[in-house]
DNA sequence: TCATATTATACCTTTTTGGGTATAATATAT
DNA sequence: ATATATTATACCCAAAAAGGTATAATATGA
């Protein structure tokens, strides 16, 4: 087991929206041209990835890299 | 000259941001704990970054990374 | 159940990032 | 204009990602 975060919210839309379109990780990563293990490793919800590697996956999807607001559970916002 | 995207939204925002709160590159850097160096790449729009150093310095600003629809100039959707 | 498909883990190699530093270019202020 | 501050570019190095492949584990379906 590693120590990823299965609820990073980017892994979470990627694994949703292919199964959403019964697409293997396999199809996926030949449609969108990287690797593999990359897939995976996204889904999984690994820490530390290429942006633009992500974006080469969202764009299928038709999305990419964005920022937002970090809430607290008062709905706060966070930080300067 | 570098062929990197200068109206990347991303770097746009942490420009932005950091010059509404005065700081220069160097105090970012400092501040958030990323190398000046990343700080210029990340604002100059290097396409290749890793996403935990671009979090590092989103959480400094209340921010993170998230995923949001591309598009067009009609405001359609694109992508599957 | 049993065979197959899909996903997950492990190992190795190549490629590239990120950091640091030094230098050059640009902006800012007096 | 000129001195200073800030930003940009270029170099090398260590650390880590991404790819590929092989194997194990899990899910799916007949």
């Amino acid at each position: 087991m590693n120590d990823w975060n299965r609820d990073n919210s980017i892994a979470q839309f990627i694994r949703q929206r292919r199964k959403e379109l019964r697409l293997t990780q396999v199809k996926l990563s030949d449609t969108t041209g990287v690797g593999l293990r990359f897939v995976r490793e996204l889904e999984q919800g690994k820490p530390n990835l290429m942006t633009n590697k992500i974006n080469q996956v969202l764009l299928f999807f038709g999305h990419e890299l964005s920022t937002k607001p970090i809430s607290d559970s008062t709905g706060r916002n966070m930080g300067k």
